[in-house]
RNA sequence: GCCGGCUUAGCUCAGUGGCAGAGCACCCGCCUUGUAAGCGGACGGUCGUCAGUUCAAGUCUGACAGCCGGCUCCA
């Protein structure tokens, strides 16, 4: 299948293959760099996931032209077909060719590489890499790259190092394939959600209201209510009950809670109150005192805009005396949160700066833990089923165990991380554990989905916490008579209607289910004369709770129906002097896109009604 | 926040120091349409913002803002 000589004698899987071709191009990028910028220093380039990258510390930045000289430059080197020879050599071996070509990165790369490992060198004409392979045999054999895109990357990811550059491309085994993939790459824009998102006037996102805050539209706001109501139903099924919090509170209920300390830079910052701001201008004698007393000591009064919703369910809970027999109490709020992203992160709905949770609390006993988790995977398997939703992978996050983020002590911890061990293996695919990123009060369940571009996203998430109840000090009294502390699970299937919303633009491609799509029939007029027909039409289906409009503009037929298929409207009505006689529609369908026959207007209604309310996927996505 | 790129009409985009442009949309008129664009006209601009260079700046320079791609971060 591919014409890659293969070099180890182990079998290897097509995917194998093309992940040696792309670092194999990674290699030849780097020596093209090279020979363009003697002086270049290079430091790692591997093969990701659709292409490869090399980072490059170079005298100057990059410009597109640039990547041409540095493709075409590529093609000589893979023309002239060298060999790419593995070379085995002593550590100190390697650190004098290294040093030889004046390479700092590589010279601490190979620092890392632990006592009695293999060092290895890889030569290709006139460039050496220390790389632990495998590569490609020779440079020939690369048929099809292309490089991408520039960007600026820190040396080992750390924010405080050397700024370098780093070159993305891509490789296939054949020029079609490289050509298909960049036309995947092309189609995937006309989905992505912020494009998609602004042509379907779903939502807006203003300079003047600011950076990662969304507006929703009227249609849009069609979109989430409904995706809002269909959880509702879900959580009535569940016994939830629902709540409504503010979206500010005082600065001691976050320091209680561990999020103003333990987050600080991530949250917008505190709101004084007016006096006490005055009162700390007039009596601090230089700016550090004032800093000071408003961040870190206690003498001045301020409010947070909510970074979560928990502390507050947690004090609703705390309101009332609770019994054993009251638990679980499954807290429900569709909740406005607000975090400080960095600006350079912020992205569409994807990312941004204030969203909306469809939080809830469940606040049980240890006896109840193991259910109550597993009501949670069930409500979320039913959210993905209903939408489609199948391409999704499931991480347990974890804590780092050298941080010193997170609070609490570690018994608690190991409780909470083996209880959602032990609810992952109810799923149906496995899920990765991932050290790290866990919440800082307990480890989570995370549900990751991928956009167009191929970013990972988290969207759902269970989080079992041990911690805040503790910290707040929430109590229920037992059968035993005395009090005990509830567990918290903290869960939320779609995690941010923001992210969840951008994410299903793009699923569905614009092309929405009938119960979700905004506008879900358009009534089209064939002449003028029958707008006082589609009109009454029109007034049936709204009786019917159907969303629809009048195509009335003098149009021809077939701009109007052009139109509503440009706009994603699933059905169109026509509408002519035959209909108008019958009092019947012609009905045509954004999946069946012709005449889908004349109905009786109450006859399609009822299947309307029927499709909507089984929340039917699109027949294009029905199995 | 950092590196780089981009920003011209509502949208998509042309405009290589010398009069601000096109298509589509909106509006008006004609046409009265049978399953993906009928025809014509009019309207629409602080060329992201603010400085600078120049006889002259959409075009060159700088700062700032926003967006895009990465990086970092992500309760």
């Amino acid at each position: 299948m591919s014409s890659v000589a293969s070099h180890q004698s182990s079998p290897l899987t097509p995917s194998d293959d093309l992940h040696r071709l792309r670092h194999s191009t990674a290699h030849v990028l780097a020596a093209a760099v090279l020979r363009l910028f003697p002086e270049a220093r290079y430091d790692i380039g591997p093969a990701i996931e659709n292409g490869f990258y090399y980072d490059f510390d170079l005298p100057r930045t990059l410009t597109s032209k640039d990547l041409e000289a540095i493709e075409a430059e590529m093609k000589r080197i893979v023309a002239e077909d060298v060999p790419f020879e593995r070379l085995e050599v002593s550590r100190e071996e390697a650190r004098k060719q290294l040093e030889a070509l004046h390479q700092p990165y590589k010279l601490e790369r190979l620092a890392d590489i632990p006592e009695g490992e293999v060092v290895s060198l890889y030569r290709s004409g006139d460039f050496l890499d220390l790389c632990r392979g495998p590569h490609i045999e020779r440079t020939g054999y690369i048929k099809a790259f292309k490089l991408l895109s520039i960007a600026g990357c820190y040396y080992r990811g750390n924010e405080h190092n050397q700024q370098l550059q780093r070159i993305y491309g891509t490789a296939f085994f054949s020029q079609a394939e490289l050509d298909a993939h960049l036309q995947r790459l092309e189609q995937a824009k006309a989905r992505d959600h912020r494009k998609l998102g602004e042509r379907l006037n779903l939502f807006v996102i203003d300079d003047l209201v600011g950076q990662g805050l969304v507006l929703w539209t009227p249609k849009g706001t069609i979109l989430r209510k409904q995706l809002q109501a269909f959880l509702e139903e879900e959580l009535i099924k569940q016994d939830y009950v629902q709540v409504t919090t503010p979206h500010i509170g005082k600065l001691d209920l976050f320091k209680i809670s561990g999020h103003y300390p333990y987050y600080k830079e991530s949250q917008f910052a505190p709101i004084w109150e007016r006096d006490a701001w005055n009162e700390a201008l007039e009596t601090s004698h230089s700016c550090e005192e004032l800093r000071q007393r408003l961040e870190e000591k206690v003498d001045v009064d301020g409010f947070l805009l909510k970074p979560m919703n928990c502390p507050m369910h947690v004090r609703l809970y705390a309101s009332q005396p609770r019994s054993y027999r009251d638990l679980p109490i499954r807290m429900a709020e569709f909740g406005t949160v607000y975090r400080w992203e960095q600006s350079g992160e912020l992205s569409g709905l994807t990312r941004v700066r204030g969203f909306t949770q469809d939080d809830a609390h469940i606040f049980c006993r240890e006896d109840q833990l193991e259910a109550e988790l597993s009501g949670c995977l069930k409500l979320i398997n039913t959210i993905f089923t209903t939408l489609g939703m199948s391409d999704y992978r499931v991480r347990i996050s974890l804590r780092d165990p050298k941080s010193d983020k997170y609070i609490g002590d570690d018994a608690l911890w190991e409780k909470a991380e083996n209880g959602l061990r032990k609810a992952a293996q109810q799923l149906s695919q496995p899920a990765t554990e991932a050290l790290g990123e866990a919440a800082f009060y307990g480890p989570k369940l995370d549900f990751i989905v991928r956009d167009v571009i191929g970013r990972e996203w988290q969207l759902g998430t269970i989080q079992i916490d041990y911690n805040l109840p503790h910290r707040f000090n929430i109590r229920y009294v037992g059968s035993d008579n005395q009090p005990h502390v509830p567990i918290m699970i903290h869960r939320a299937p779609f995690g941010s209607m923001e992210r969840f919303c951008g994410l299903l633009i793009e699923h569905f491609g614009g092309d929405f289910p009938l119960w979700l799509a905004p506008e879900q029939v358009r009534i089209l007029p064939i002449k003028d004369d029958l707008i006082p027909y589609a009109d009454e039409i029109h007034a049936c289906l709204k009786v019917a709770h159907i969303r629809c409009s009048v195509d009335d503009r003098s149009e021809t037929l077939n701009a109007k129906i052009r139109a509503a298929e440009s706009d994603k409207v699933p059905y169109s009505f026509v509408v002519g002097a035959k209909e108008k006689e019958m009092h019947s529609v012609s009905v045509r369908s954004r999946c069946q896109p012709h005449n889908n026959g004349t109905h009786a207007l109450e006859k399609i209604i009822a299947i309307l009604r029927e499709e909507i309310q089984q929340r039917k996927l699109p027949e294009a996505m029905q199995r």
